[in-house]
DNA sequence: GCTCTAGTGCTAATTTTCTAGCATCATGCT
DNA sequence: AGCATGATGCTAGAAAATTAGCACTAGAGC
């Protein structure tokens, strides 16, 4: 099964949330989705996430605790490459562009310049 | 409506193949999916997608050829900015890490240096 | 000990997604 | 003309996703 495959509306919601936090309790997900469902709902689809095998749950405390079962540094590199292949001609150059059109207001000169940095050594190790 | 959000498994597929390609016609699509249904069911979605105004068709020559709604250019800054919050602390700068991991082998001279120059472009309209 | 809260496990029902199967129309070919 | 092809418009059914509701357990506070 393909990472980002095979998952409905919620369950892609669910799992970014899940991403984005690392790990999650049931009622801390619903508080972060939009358009939150029932309680229930979301239990139900965490259970079927496991049943899937995309996330497992372990006990925290009182409660239930869920994390994606393939790791964050996966799971980021399948992203990246398909918004690199479905928006960009898989061209990582023109992401770049885009990245910087975003957010340029935010980017600090710090991070601009471990960026160059980044780019050297890449130059560096490909020559 | 979220650009990205509302979508089913079906729907979200079809959509990447037409932001992939700009426009593609029914049995185009259907020949780009992966696990592809029938064609009527690949029609049935594209009429769903424009229900929802995701998609419009026009006619080209005999057959219908559909084409996204919300261009490419706003869809792409909308995919970026989503992945970059869900995978990299809203980070710029860890995407390009990724990015020039995931890819490096494929990465000319010629591309790195562009990036170098659009970095170095954006640090000076910064200052 | 009782009660309130916050969690869990289930089950059942509704809604959406997904699919297939016609019937129809235009074009190209023999 | 007659037929095959490849497209469209519909409609109905099966499958999956989404949701709500109820019963139960553990801990906290009175």
């Amino acid at each position: 099964m393909s990472p980002a495959g095979g998952l409905s509306r919620r369950e892609r919601q669910i799992m970014d949330i899940l991403y984005q936090r690392g790990k999650a309790s049931a009622s801390e997900v619903r508080g972060a989705m939009e358009a939150a469902p029932g309680y229930s709902a979301v239990r139900a689809m965490l259970r079927v996430l496991e049943e899937k095998g995309h996330v497992r749950h372990q006990a925290e405390g009182l409660k239930y605790v869920y994390v994606p079962v393939v790791a964050r540094d996966k799971a980021k590199r399948s992203a990246v490459k398909h918004v690199m292949e479905t928006f960009f001609n898989g061209s990582a150059e023109q992401i770049v562009a885009a990245l910087l059109d975003v957010s340029s207001t935010r980017l600090t000169r710090e991070e601009l310049d471990r960026m160059s940095e980044m780019i050297e050594a890449a130059k560096k190790e490909g020559k």
